[in-house]
DNA sequence: GCCCAGGTGGGTA
DNA sequence: TACCCACATGGG
């Protein structure tokens, strides 16, 4: 029951938006940068920030290892928490060192040793963890966000307990494991989460007015 | 001027 | 474990 529920709800996205080829970025390490500096902030000042890092020559660990702090800071300033983030950016780089900058290395490890390890990095949380995991590395889990929340709650779908692990599960516990779908899932879940309800938490009353309901309800 | 955006870490009870 | 708060820019 809800395996089909959640099977109709992403084909009906799909079916409606197509196509999100996610992650919007050229490389994997700029999948992990943009997935640091999109916490909490809009994607259009994320694009900002990064095209001012490929501009300095910074896309790389290494070339944000050798940034003094600061000129870091200021070069993604537009994505907001610049402090904050420049401190994860570096810590993120420093992680990577361990690989010697090999990704193909590091997207090598198991998921969950991966995982574990990606928490362990200052300024990933579970959410980042993910879509490094997804959209960099390639392993099949599913990412979940405020608008995966907001949507399977509105959709009556919500789990028992309102943690990460809890709505993680839902999905990946009733379809098939599989990383293009994830993929496609969660990018078209924040097509949805964009295109409803923008201003506001998804509600009573937009149910009513929006197509919220022919994505969601109707499945 | 106000609200919010593809969160996380640190502190406190 | 469960809240609360700081972190900050830019578009609607």
């Amino acid at each position: 029951m809800l395996k089909e529920k959640l099977l109709n709800i992403y084909h009906r996205l799909f079916d409606c938006y197509g196509p999100q080829h996610w992650w919007p970025a050229e490389e994997p390490f700029e999948v992990m940068v943009g997935a640091v500096l999109t916490q909490s902030a809009a994607w259009t000042n994320v694009e900002k920030a990064i095209g001012n890092l490929r501009g300095a020559g910074a896309l790389s660990p290494e070339a944000l290892r050798r940034l003094p702090l600061s000129e870091l800071a200021a070069l993604i300033y537009p994505s907001g928490y610049y402090n904050a983030k420049s401190r994860k950016l570096k810590a993120l780089a420093d992680y990577l060192g361990g690989y010697q900058d090999d990704l193909d290395r590091l997207f090598a490890v198991g998921t969950c040793q991966l995982r574990r390890e990606l928490l362990g990095v200052h300024g990933i949380g579970e959410e980042t963890a993910d879509s490094i995991l997804l959209y960099a590395a390639g392993h099949p889990v599913f990412v979940v966000d405020a608008y995966t929340r907001r949507i399977l709650n509105r959709a009556g779908l919500a789990p028992e307990r309102d943690r990460y692990a809890d709505y993680q599960g839902l999905f990946m516990e009733n379809l098939p494991v599989d990383t293009g779908l994830f993929n496609e899932y969660h990018a078209l879940l924040v097509c949805l989460g964009k295109n409803v309800c923008r201003r506001r938490p998804l509600c009573q009353q937009c149910c009513l007015n929006d197509d919220f309901c022919h994505f969601v309800e109707a499945s």
